[in-house]
DNA sequence: TTCATATTTGCATACTAATGCAAATATAAA
DNA sequence: TTTATATTTGCATTAGTATGCAAATATGAA
């Protein structure tokens, strides 16, 4: 496995590890999209501490974000993820890899 | 997604995050297996150091061990990681999940 | 048993990241 | 412009984890 892709999903999982972080993917996946009061509600979570994981998990590409009006709304992108961790699967299990 | 499924992957990731267990990783991806003072020398991490990150890699179901004489050789589970990572691609997708 | 080597564990320190309050910013309505 | 609401940012504190030395343990050789 080459080094660059040893650190992309580094950060990956840095920012996949956080249980508050799950427990808000968790709720975009039962949602089209929330916004950030909306998770702070329903994950019982701080309203800047919720600002903060998301913006993570935007630029990790693991949510994008809508604007509307003053609100933010933002929404698990579900099959970017899916096809990353499909990557690092295949990845790994490579002949050349791992033998 | 249930909450079960959030918890075993937010271990596995955050064990997955570690930059040193990384490299150990990786280089196991290049050799049937290793032991701890192979991997310290190899990755320039101190053995006790080593050590610890083995043994959470170990608990985590990445990697198998073997015990011979008074050495331990490590070995990268790439089969089952990579079932656990497709595994959970799946979950993210389906459709009763994120809609 | 004594000695040498491999690994693990105890413990104190250092690092990194999460947390939550308050203040700042952004946007829309009055 | 003033007011109200949503979000972000500054900052100090806290929490969790990694690190590395030294001591303890495990195993085999002499």
């Amino acid at each position: 496995m080459k080094k660059k892709t040893i650190d992309k999903f580094s950060h990956l999982f840095k920012v996949l590890s956080d249980p508050n972080r799950l427990s808000m993917i968790r709720h975009l996946c039962g949602c089209r999209e929330a916004n950030v009061g909306e998770l702070s509600s329903c994950c019982s979570i701080d309203v800047s501490v919720v600002s903060r994981h998301l913006s993570k998990l935007k630029e990790a590409g693991v949510l994008g974000a809508r604007k509307e009006g003053k609100e933010v709304f933002y929404d698990l992108k579900a099959a970017d993820l899916a096809k990353m961790l499909r990557e690092l699967a295949d990845e790994i299990e490579k002949a050349d890899c791992c033998r």
